[in-house]
RNA sequence: GGCCCCAUCGUCUAACAGUUAGGACAGCUUUCUUUCAAGAAGCAAAUAGGGGUGCGACUCCCCUUGGGGCUGCCA
């Protein structure tokens, strides 16, 4: 008699969190935040020979890192008892039966049909006997295979969805007391949590049927389902390792970061219905708290949505960008090798060098390419030729640059001036060719090709370091080395 | 084979039957420029096909085609 909107996500710890998987959470736990519910997290492990608890550690870490919180929490291999309760109840009113046929009859049975053109299922004549108990065979549920009937459910996204009870067959519903299959485990769980919508892959749209013959055996209510659209590659089949990462847990190895994840993850097959106020952010960029305000089952999309790399990629460097100094110290650092420096580095410059580096970044992993901040850097000596300049002259740049370095105080650092004198080099020795100024002092401070301004670099680096670097490339020149 | 679901730019999508079919990402161009980004400006890009029903169809109905999913004693 509740009207608590109760949802659950319910993964099998047969693998790690997959993407469409934590998609699929998220909508669960938008639609419980949305509307004031609860959100769930059961593990479906009723299948011992698949499941593996490493497999639910990710599950669970995977989840802590997106910040999708559940609220309360079960695990199918501890309720074994309930099931028993259930499939016994069946048993005894008649409902269901033991099937004592074996796999290869089964699939001998399909083939036939299949031959037949007809829809494969088990027409289990064991149900007209009144087998007793042994320890082979599995538990079935008897549907008719005569019946007339067809099944219609409503579903939230698709609207009604029919499908003819005589092409079912008498389902699977447990190995034994103690083993339930995955339709009933899922029918007895979601009916003793009082799940009120059950929102899952559209790869769940033909269990549907067979859960509400089983929730009709049980004379339970049924839930409220919504199915969602699946998650594709780029060449439009089921997402897999085949394209790339798949897992939660190898886009955080990559450098993703959750708020882009979840931002993209929430523009997959769905989109805010109405216009609501543009703030100073880019088009589709929202927040988990704005994701949960917006968030409704009907503005979810019906096709399927195929998984677009490169915009991932756009977010997580938008997010990147809006990172605090205090999360660039903690998240990006640790993507830095032989990061031993870092403490010496005053916060005034960090924060200058988070600047450079975040507005460069597209993912986490991406902060190894500006080591040079915090070491020594190792490069070719060719690194240093600019166009057609001889290499005299590129000595000749850095010894100049040296010389207009040195006196500077790095303390009244002033950009500007560097910027005049280092202009000054240009016009009067390289005929104001600046690049053969800047290139060999970009490549000196950094052994890059590609860096920020050498002039921003300059600041954060201690003089001494400077003259360091500009003294190596003068005597890579020399040693041509 | 059977059943189910789906169909707007390359991708994600907007458009209570009436819009020059809009936006974002990607792409391309220009700008900035010592490199690479970022930024600014701009360009190109779609209603799968065929029938209906409407004054009027991206929108509703049917067919075709295409795509996806399911078809376990997995979940």
């Amino acid at each position: 008699m509740s009207n608590q909107i109760r949802v659950r996500i319910a993964p099998s710890p047969t693998g790690p969190l997959h993407i469409g998987l934590a998609r699929t959470a998220l909508f669960n736990l938008l639609f419980a935040r949305k509307n004031k519910g609860t959100f769930i997290l059961r593990i479906e492990d009723t299948d011992l020979e698949r499941s593996d608890p490493k497999f639910e550690e990710d599950i669970k870490d995977s989840f802590n890192w997106l910040e999708i919180i559940w609220d309360e929490f079960y695990k199918q291999s501890e309720r074994i008892g309930v099931y028993k309760k259930y499939l016994q109840k069946l048993l005894d009113e008649g409902k269901a039966f033991w099937c004592y046929h074996t796999v290869e009859e089964l699939k001998k049975e399909s083939e036939e049909q299949m031959a037949r053109r007809e829809a494969p299922r088990h027409i289990c004549e064991h149900k007209y006997k009144n087998a007793q108990i042994d320890q082979k065979g599995i538990i079935r549920l008897k549907v008719d295979e005569n019946a007339t009937r067809v099944i219609h459910f409503n579903d939230l996204i698709r609207g009604t969805i029919e499908w003819k009870e005589n092409l079912i067959g008498d389902l699977s519903l447990a190995k034994n007391l103690e083993t339930p299959l995955y339709n009933f485990a899922v029918v007895i769980d979601d009916y003793e949590t009082k799940i009120s919508h059950i929102i899952r892959g559209e790869d769940h749209i033909s269990n549907t049927p067979k859960q509400i013959l089983i929730q009709e055996a049980l004379e339970i209510e049924k839930p409220q389902y919504a199915h969602l659209p699946l998650i594709l590659g780029p060449d439009r089949t089921k997402l897999s390792k085949r394209h790339g990462a798949e897992s939660v847990k190898e886009y955080k190895e990559q450098g993703y970061i959750p708020e882009a994840m979840i931002n993209f993850m929430a523009l997959m097959g769905w989109r805010p219905g109405k216009i609501e106020i543009k703030g100073e952010k880019p088009e589709d960029i929202y927040s988990i708290e704005e994701l949960s305000a917006l968030f409704d089952l009907k503005d979810v999309q019906k096709s399927p949505a195929v998984f677009d790399i490169k915009k991932l990629n756009w977010m997580n460097a938008y997010y990147i960008h809006q990172l605090t100094p205090e999360q660039f110290r903690t998240t990006i650092m640790p993507f830095i090798t032989n990061n031993l420096e870092i403490d010496g580095v005053k916060d005034e410059y960090l924060e200058k060098i988070r600047h450079m580096m975040t507005e460069r970044m597209e993912k986490l992993s991406d902060a190894a390419d500006f080591d040079y901040f915090f070491k020594e850097p190792e490069y070719k000596r060719e690194l240093l030729n600019w166009k057609n300049t001889p290499a005299e002259a590129i000595k000749k740049s850095l010894n100049l640059t040296k010389e207009a370095l040195e006196p500077v105080d790095w303390n009244i650092f002033d950009k500007d001036y560097i910027k005049i004198k280092l202009d000054e080099i240009a016009k009067t020795e390289f005929a104001g060719d600046r690049g053969a100024v800047y290139w060999p002092l970009r490549v000196a401070l950094t052994g890059r090709e590609t860096s920020p301004d050498p002039v921003d670099i300059l600041e954060v680096l201690s003089k001494e370091e400077v003259i360091k670097r500009l003294d190596k490339a003068i005597n890579k020149i020399n040693l041509n080395i």
